[in-house]
DNA sequence: ACTCGACTTGAACTTCACCTGAGGTCCGGC
DNA sequence: GCCGGACCTCAGGTGAAGTTCAAGTCGAGT
C-alpha cells in the first residue's frame, strides 16, 4: 500500500511515465525495485515529483532542480520544514522574475510604444550584448 | 548609404549575423541582393530586427513573433503608430506573465511553504492536467 | 494456468533556435 | 592587380527535455 508503481506516481502527479524514468536518470528521484525488477516509489516521491514539476513551470532547468533537491536530507523524509527552506529559497527567484518582467513591459510603454526601437539611445536596442555569447544549442530564455 | 550589409545589421542589433539567416529563411526578415550574391538590408530592418529580439526575451516563439510581424503593412515602412500596436497587445502578455509568476509565487507560501504538497486539495498539486499531451520534444515553458 | 494490461530496456527520434566549419566568392583599398 | 576581410551556401552539430518504438517480462485477477 505504500509502495506505488510508476504508473500510479504519473497519474497522481501528471508527469508521464517516460519523464519519470528520465528524471531517475538525471538522478532527480529514486526507486526500489521488485524482484521482477519493476520500480517501486515511496509515497515522499509524489511530493518530490510535484516539486519538480511547479519548479520547471517557474523557469528552472533541471539541473537547477536537482541542485535545490540536493540539499534535501537523503536519510529521512524530507519535512515540511525541509520543503519550506526550498520555497523561501525559491521566492527570491520568483521576485527577481516578477522583476525583470516588469522593467520590459515599462521600457516598452516608453520605447516601443514610441517608436524609437530603433535610436541607439533606446533602452531596449541597448541590450545589445545580451545572450552575445552562449554558444550553439537553444537557449534559456528565462526572462 | 541605407543599404545595410548583414555584418551592419549584426553589429547594431547584437543579432549575429547565423541568426539573421536563419530568421530570412523563416520570413521573419527580407533582404535584397546585390549583383554579388550579398545581403542588403534596408534601415527599417534594424527596427525589425529589434523586436524579434526583445520579443524573445519576453519569452514568445519566433513562430508567434512570426504571426505578430506578419501584421505590419508590406508595402510601406511601418510607422510608430503600427509598432505601437504591436507594443500594445504584448503589453496583455507580459501583464499575464507577471500575474502566473504571482499566482506560483502565492501558492508557493501557502503551499509548498505549510508541506502540504501531496494533498489532493493542494494548489499546486491540481494542476495534474498541466502539459499533459504536448507530443514529443522540449515544452516552451512559458512562465 | 492463462490472460492482458502494466511494466522493462535501449536506441532512435523530435523540437527549437540557432552555431560551426568547409569550401568558395565578393569587393574596397592600396 | 592583388590582398584580406566580409560575405555566400550547405551540411551537420548542439543541448534540453523528453517521446516513441520494439521486443520482451511481470503480476493481479479469473
Amino acid at each position: 500500500m505504500s509502495a506505488l508503481t510508476i504508473g500510479e506516481v504519473a497519474q497522481r502527479t501528471g508527469a508521464a511515465t517516460s519523464a519519470l524514468r528520465y528524471w531517475e536518470d538525471l538522478g532527480l528521484i529514486t526507486a526500489v525495485r521488485t524482484t521482477g525488477n519493476q520500480r517501486r516509489y515511496e509515497r515522499a516521491t509524489i511530493r518530490r515529483v510535484s516539486f519538480i514539476r511547479a519548479a520547471q513551470r517557474v523557469g528552472l532547468s533541471l539541473d537547477e532542480i536537482g541542485a535545490a533537491l540536493a540539499t534535501l536530507p537523503e536519510q529521512r523524509t524530507p519535512t515540511a520544514r525541509d520543503w519550506a527552506r526550498l520555497s523561501r529559497a525559491w521566492r527570491a527567484r520568483l521576485d527577481e522574475q516578477i522583476r525583470r518582467i516588469e522593467k520590459l513591459r515599462d521600457d516598452l510603454d516608453g520605447c516601443i510604444g514610441c517608436g524609437c526601437l530603433s535610436l541607439t539611445t533606446c533602452a531596449l536596442n541597448n541590450t545589445a550584448d545580451w545572450q552575445a555569447d552562449l554558444g550553439p544549442g537553444p537557449h534559456k530564455l528565462d526572462v
